[in-house]
RNA sequence: GGGCGCAUAGCUCAGUUGGUUAGAGCGUUACAUUGACAUUGUAAAGGUCCGAGGUUCGAGUCCUCGUGCGCCCACCA
């Protein structure tokens, strides 16, 4: 074994050795009695491993692998998400390089086109998450966009439809003009901006006066259709009969009374344009208001707002408006105010709230299931603070738009038929002919899914779902899932509520919402910004190992946060250095000692019994750790445990126990202890650090273990709890003994004696006399038990008086 | 507007049900180098636990208010 553990060397060599085993795959984990169960979040297609991505797939890997020792057969299921938009638009970027589009394209040549992408830059997320060293089954593997997941969100969508759960229908949306897509409330985002809100009058029919307005988009009031008051406000009790000349327009308006009036904003009367406002569009619903679109899926306004404005963007527009308002006296005043403005989340093009056609899944029903299941704690929400968070956006869902106006995806399966325009037929494949009048004029809905809507059956549709596959059967509902908290209502709820309606079953037992990786700064990791760190530069300059270990060091379960510092990464490289020259130390004693094979644990000084009660008490409390989420507190155990009792104290003695001059029997229980220490401890760093626990364990396993075991540390055995070395008198009493070695070393450094010096003490303490040797090693003093006649000092540690002598 | 989280050493964080002298890693300082490891060892310095009030024999820990930072939700015209 090298002087220094090189990741690079080992880690290519031990994945290809467990992937050869077949040992990812739980077909070959023989005689397991439980299931443990992991569904990858499958990254975007387009994806390329960054922090989010290392954190959340150490901790899968980090329970598989826990799962896997402790004797589960344990499935961690991988694949990716072909991701709508985000793929479609990589490659339609690639087209605009070219000089071309996907119009110039076509619809088939396009998606061709992005296939090919996919089949070209796909797989680098799933080589990256093997360098990290996950242990998913990967001959398992899928694709939301394999023709087998296609089936399912077809078959799912059409058991919607049966149950009256979907429906197509006009609806104000989240439009993106750049995608060219509406987008679902949850893919907008929102940015405060500064802009101004303008006070607008418009005055009534009867030249009585004018009732003032307050916009902060003065261009959509070609679209309005009423003024809207609240009904308690006493200042326009009285005018609610008034008709409203629409300035500009000159189109007679009528007062409209509605509860969602603030009294107290701007002048507590709003005007009101149903096809561009969310709120508007509500209370032009249910007052029955005309709808007029002025503005278009360009973002341009169309031929309704006139032709003074059309072909006009909504800016032009908004500045011709408030100067003609001006010039026939009609603007009251303009304020500063700043509001928050939605983007699109892909691309981050101003969203307009257009009225479009759209295809919908009702929510009410569905979602009760789902709420029951997570308030009776079926669904185990951690940690705990989501729980209330996730009920509450169940309980307030909307419908969920679910049709996009893209080519990459899942494209919708209703049909019409051209001749005889009857209704839409909704079908897995495409009908032969119109049911209705025999023709074969059949045409397909445009529209794609949101990539959502497949992800949410990701738990049972990769599994092979809706066809009743062995491996839906042996392998759900799932044990555990863990993410990001962005996607809680994107994706985790969604899930459930699809799996229960299709499975009758929750998806997983537990979702593990994980930190948030911001850097040191506390800012979000972006490559746009650069203030991101590149989880495989780390592996490349600290191994493998050292990332994960440093990741889940820094994971506390609770925190929503983790400021990411690298000076951890290096610690745990050490740690791991560390833990490879303790075995390297170990594997020399056993060579120097061949001649002395015991089995048999025996402790016989107090030294022996300590470590032996504290890797107990360590195991134990790492095992509950892990199985509570608690990867950063086993993690700093694990580290403080090998590195300042293993190392630090107990290989330190032990030289003393297997020096020339020990008896064959000291030296022999020694060995014995230092084996089982050193495979318990592989076993426990295993999970967090597989890579090297692995190499040591190739290396010595035919040194250091004492029963028959496995040849792979991966399928071998969580240590398990010895009770009988569990002894916390014995810890305290090697307490003592720690302290009064390192009073010693105190003083001496304190009275600044050379390092070299063997400083002579006298200690009349019986009990402390016995561990003379011990002492005399590690504080490099000689101790003599006789009265001392020169005392140059006394010092005292734990009651035991100690005489310096010169 | 509603909700949540955080604030402890120069930096990143632990601190369980309130209980002696508040801990770790990194960084800093001093000393140490041929037998596991300098990616090391030993020792040290370094803290008004954000502020104010309260409960208590006792508060980093519990309560109230405030300040600063971060996040989420919402129909902020």
């Amino acid at each position: 074994m090298d002087k220094i553990y090189e990741p690079k060397q080992n880690e290519e060599k031990i994945y290809k050795l467990w992937e050869e085993s077949g040992f990812f795959n739980p077909d070959n984990l023989k005689n397991c009695k439980k299931k443990y169960v992991v569904m990858i979040p499958p990254p975007n297609v387009t994806g390329s491993l960054h922090m989010g991505h290392a954190l959340d797939n150490t901790i899968q890997d980090l329970l598989i692998r826990f799962k896997r020792m402790q004797g589960f057969q344990t499935l961690w299921m991988p694949g990716t998400d072909h991701a709508g938009i985000a793929t479609q638009n990589v490659v339609e970027k690639q087209l605009v390089k070219e000089g071309t589009n996907r119009h110039q394209l076509g619809r088939e040549k396009f998606i061709e086109r992005v296939w090919q992408w996919v089949k070209e830059y796909g797989g680098l997320i799933v080589s990256q998450l093997k360098l990290l060293g996950c242990s998913c089954d990967w001959s398992r593997q899928r694709f939301t966009l394999d023709e087998k997941y296609s089936q399912a969100v077809f078959e799912a969508f059409v058991n919607y439809w049966k149950k009256g759960y979907i429906y197509k229908g006009p609806r104000i949306v989240n439009w993106c003009p750049r995608c060219n897509s509406a987008i679902s409330d949850l893919e907008v985002k929102y940015k405060p901006e500064k802009t101004k809100l303008w006070y607008i009058k418009y005055p009534y029919e009867d030249d009585s006066g004018y009732v003032t307005v307050a916009t902060t988009r003065p261009e959509t009031m070609l679209g309005d259709t009423a003024v809207a008051i609240n009904p308690n406000d006493e200042r326009y009790k009285n005018l609610l009969d008034k008709t409203i000349i629409l300035p500009v327009v000159n189109r007679k308006i009528k007062f409209v009374a509605d509860h969602k009036i603030d009294m107290t904003f701007g002048t507590g009367a709003v005007k009101i344009t149903p096809a561009h406002d969310k709120v508007d569009w509500q209370i032009g619903k249910t007052n029955k208001l005309d709808i007029i679109n002025v503005i278009g899926t360009d973002a341009k306004m169309t031929k309704e707002a006139g032709e003074d404005f059309e072909g006009l963007t909504t800016i032009e527009a908004r500045e011709k408006i408030v100067k003609l308002l001006e010039q026939q006296g009609l603007l009251d005043k303009i304020e500063d105010y700043e509001h928050s403005i939605g983007y699109c989340d892909r691309c981050s093009t101003t969203i307009e709230p257009i009225i479009s056609e759209q295809w919908f899944v009702r929510m009410d029903e569905l979602i009760k299931p789902a709420i029951k299941a997570v308030k009776s704690g079926k669904v185990k929400v951690v940690p705990e603070r989501y729980h209330d968070i996730l009920i509450n956006w169940m309980e307030n869902i909307d419908d969920w738009c679910i049709s996009r106006q893209l080519w990459w995806g899942h494209r919708i399966p209703v049909y019409y038929c051209s001749d005889c325009k009857s209704e839409a037929i909704v079908s897995q494949t495409k009908p032969n002919k119109c049911p209705h009048c025999d023709s074969n004029n059949i045409i397909q809905d445009e529209d794609t899914l949101d990539t959502w809507f497949s992800s949410a059956l990701w738990p049972f549709a990769a599994l092979g779902w809706p066809e009743k596959t062995k491996n839906l059967k042996e392998f759900y509902p799932t044990s555990f899932l863990t993410t990001a908290k962005d996607i809680i209502f994107l994706w985790v709820a969604r899930m459930i509520f699809s799996s229960l309606e299709f499975m009758k079953e929750i998806p997983f037992e537990t979702v593990y919402i994980h930190a948030t990786v911001l850097n040191v700064e506390g800012r979000r990791m972006s490559k746009s910004l650069g203030t991101g760190i590149d989880p495989l530069e780390l592996i490349n300059k600290y191994g493998s190992d050292a990332t994960r270990f440093g990741l889940m060091y820094m994971t506390n379960r609770d925190q929503q946060a983790i400021k990411f510092d690298e000076q951890t990464i290096l610690a745990c490289r050490n740690f791991i250095n560390k833990l490879w020259n303790i075995a390297r130390f170990i594997e020399m004693n056993i060579d120097n000692n061949a001649n002395l094979p015991k089995t048999k644990i025996e402790p016989i000084t107090l030294v022996d019994e300590w470590i032996l009660s504290r890797l107990n008490e360590i195991i134990s409390e790492v095992t509950k750790n892990i199985d509570n989420c608690e990867f950063g507190e086993a993690g700093h155990k694990i580290y403080d445990f090998v590195w300042h009792e293993f190392a630090d104290w107990y290989l330190e003695i032990s030289k003393t126990q297997v020096a020339e001059d020990a008896t064959p029997e000291m030296k022999a229980n020694t060995l014995v202890i230092l084996k089982y220490l050193l495979k318990n401890i592989l076993c426990l760093i295993h999970p967090f650090a597989p890579f090297v626990t692995e190499t040591i364990y190739q290396n010595l396993k035919d040194k250091i273990n004492l029963e028959k075991s496995e040849n792979l540390l991966m399928i071998d055995r969580w240590p398990k709890i010895e009770k009988r070395f569990i002894n916390e008198k014995i810890v305290s009493e090697f307490e003592k003994l720690k302290n009064i070695i390192a009073g010693i070393r105190n003083y001496r450094t304190t009275n600044k004696i050379e390092n070299n010096k063997i400083l002579n003490i006298s200690i009349e303490d019986r009990d402390v006399l016995e561990y003379a040797k011990i002492i005399n090693k590690l504080a490099k003093v000689n101790i003599s038990s006789e009265v001392a006649e020169q005392t140059r000092e006394e010092i005292e540690i734990e009651n035991v008086k100690i005489k310096i002598r010169e």
